[in-house]
DNA sequence: GCTCAGGGTCGAT
DNA sequence: ATCGACCCTGAG
């Protein structure tokens, strides 16, 4: 085990980025969090702003996983001068970071997250972990890594369903059959073009437009990839089509394609979290 | 108790 | 391209 103290290079915000909707297994833990990166445990602190205390066998696995290295001001200089909203959105929490997560439980764990709450979505992939991972004891705590694609296919659709995940038993179950038996190399994916990689992936059943575009952004760093939610549409629509009727959904992808520029992930995520966290919620009005 | 929406996707028109 | 169905749980 290693402890050591990271001084930040950039703006950086623990408790936010790992509470933001991209994984859904961190716990309070003391002062900090505990939680696993694949087979990887870490305790994480932030005793100030700049500084961040790493307890794991791995720091250098964490620290990847967290995306340190991001450089925050070049990606707010690539954003679209004289957008006030999205600036508005980026101050609101300038440390927010697009983490590095391992692929299988990222797209295992968005392809249940079809009409659910990111606290539903927590007890899904919770009770999974639970159920069929891997106990894993630390700092007093049991963790439970996300079952293998193989350990998910052997379970079997019914033993999905009893941890409460209802229709996308089916679609988990499926995909973890897909990549268990080798017709999908997750890995084999990292070196190839972002739309093959989408492509691929939209391949698996249960996969659509959201969920491949969540694991292009937070699995395989295409920081361009632009994931439109209910939220994202409902913060576009007020943000940015305030007063217009009749934008259609595909308009607002269309616009949301474009408008962010090459690291429009992030522009998603700020505005995303924005979003949730001030309330943005009042059903679509004009 | 009952209604309703919740980080969507599929299959049929 | 548009539209209802889909499992089920917690909040109102």
């Amino acid at each position: 085990m290693e402890t050591e103290t990271v001084a930040l290079a950039h703006p950086f915000d623990l408790a936010a980025t790992l509470n933001s909707g991209q994984v859904f297994h961190w716990n309070r833990h003391e002062d900090g969090f505990v939680g696993l990166i694949g087979e990887v445990p870490a305790f994480l602190a932030q005793p100030a702003p700049g500084e961040l205390r790493i307890d794991s066998p791995q720091p250098g696995a964490v620290k990847k996983f967290l995306a340190l290295d991001h450089d925050m001001a070049a990606i707010r200089r690539s954003f679209p001068r004289r957008d006030a909203r999205l600036a508005e959105a980026c101050d609101f929490c300038p440390g927010l970071r697009i983490l590095r997560q391992p692929v299988w439980e990222c797209l295992a764990t968005f392809i249940t997250s079809s009409l659910k709450q990111v606290s539903q979505i927590r007890g899904m992939s919770l009770r999974l972990r639970a159920e069929f991972g891997r106990p894993l004891p630390f700092r007093g705590a049991v963790l439970h890594t996300y079952p293998s694609p193989g350990t998910l296919a052997e379970a079997g659709e019914a033993q999905l369903r009893a941890c409460q995940l209802g229709y996308r038993a089916a679609y988990l179950h499926r995909a973890a059959i897909d990549i268990a038996s080798g017709a999908l190399e997750l890995e084999a994916l990292r070196g190839r073009s972002t739309s093959e990689v989408r492509a691929a992936l939209r391949g698996l059943h249960g996969v659509g437009a959201k969920v491949a575009n969540c694991v292009l952004l937070f699995a395989y760093e295409r920081i361009d990839a632009f994931p439109v939610d209910v939220w994202i549409e409902r913060a576009l629509r007020q943000l940015y089509f305030a007063g217009s009727t009749g934008v259609t959904a595909k308009a607002v992808r269309e616009f949301a394609g474009h408008h962010f520029g090459p690291n429009g992930g992030y522009a998603q995520q700020f505005l995303f979290h924005y979003a949730r966290m001030t309330g943005l919620k009042s059903p679509d009005r004009d």
